[in-house]
DNA sequence: CAAAAACTTGACTGAATGGTCAAAATGTAG
DNA sequence: CTACATTTTGACCATTCAGTCAAGTTTTTG
């Protein structure tokens, strides 16, 4: 009745946690290849043989953060509610992916390491998954705009368009820091960041 | 008189051109740690030392590659004229770098990446030459709005989100792929994709 | 066309790194 | 406390890869 083969122990469930923050630490500033199995050893302060004891490949620690990524980095977008009002829903969207662009940035750069170079882990998880809830959400999209309650825009690159910018806060933030030194040192950046995006976005698709 | 030291022999002028180009698509592939000389050398269709003789250090390949590159990637930015419409300066601009994601998305990919990973090559070309330029465009922006000719939003932030969205299309090529297969198949999809932004953004910027 | 310069490469070296292994240390259940 | 399972690690191996070198080939030049 029990025998589940998920059987963790005290000391995995610490270790593995340990492991994987560590990982997400590298791999987002170096990329999976760039990235050694003894950085991410050391950075959770234990030795190589000891952290592959836990994941006997890097491709295991890798994949594991990855998907971890994947399923906090989509639920606000699942979030997303037809039966909201599309420019609120709009907006709350936006301004927490921002949020999460300013706290958690390693989480947006390892997604975009990924992707930029093809994508080799999670191919499927894309084609499938992911189409899958774009083509939702963006029919969400389309029924609003047949409702009046939005400008007529395509909602995929009304989607990418979100994607893109506020993610550029994270993937792009050495860009950003060097061209706004002073600004970006500032606890009320990501404000001012996030009324400027919206200004333009939400104007540019409210209906006319 | 003659004495200059970049003589370059017809010969070093066609392989360096060669091994530039072969670097370029092995390096936005797979970035810097994930590429290897002897790849590159493969693709220039020259052995190893050979490929050595003309650039000693895989650093020097990637440096002029990526130099190369920011010339290229920031021509159309200085083209923006202050003394033009506004609104007309901004669609050039969105558009021709919309051109450039999808006719040489590996040049963007190869900027990404580098960014990405905190830009260890290019740090201070961005603090420097990047943010002066960033700036200048950046001013004239702000003296379209303080003539009444854009709407009020903030110039720089405005900048990142028209980088952001148009290169996105290269950058993100593999996902948007993903998500519309039968679009980006057709040779219309920048063009769609251009419209789309540009309503929006537009729209957003448009003074009111 | 001969000598010098420029170019090309096979064979090699050393360092980095993913992964193994056997033995030791620690934790846990009865 | 004892026996068993889990966890930890030093030492090691095999491969990959940046870069060297000396010897050969081709191109240029006077």
């Amino acid at each position: 009745m029990t025998g589940n083969s998920n059987k963790q122990t005290r000391i995995q469930g610490i270790n593995r946690s340990i492991i994987l923050d560590a990982a997400l630490e590298v791999f987002s500033a170096y990329g999976f290849r760039g990235s050694t199995i003894d950085q991410i050893a050391e950075k959770a302060g234990m030795s190589k043989p000891n952290l592959l004891y836990y994941f006997p490949r890097k491709d295991d620690i890798y994949v594991t953060v990855l998907e971890k990524t994947l399923e906090d980095w989509l639920a606000p977008f699942k979030d997303i509610d037809p039966a909201g009002d599309p420019v609120e829903e709009l907006r709350k969207y936006t301004i927490q992916k921002l949020k999460m662009s300013a706290q958690q940035p390693e989480r947006s750069q390892l997604f975009a390491n990924e992707i930029l170079h093809g994508a080799p882990s999670i191919q499927k998880f894309l084609k499938s998954n992911l189409k899958r809830l774009v083509d939702e959400k963006a029919s969400v999209i389309a029924d609003w705009i047949a409702a009046g309650k939005l400008a007529p825009v395509d909602p995929y690159h009304l989607i990418f368009m979100i994607w893109a910018t506020t993610q550029h806060y994270a993937d792009f933030d050495v860009q950003v820091r060097a061209i706004l030194p002073e600004e970006t040192a500032k606890a009320d950046f990501f404000d001012k960041a996030a009324d400027s995006i919206l200004t333009i976005l939400l104007n540019g698709i409210m209906p006319r």
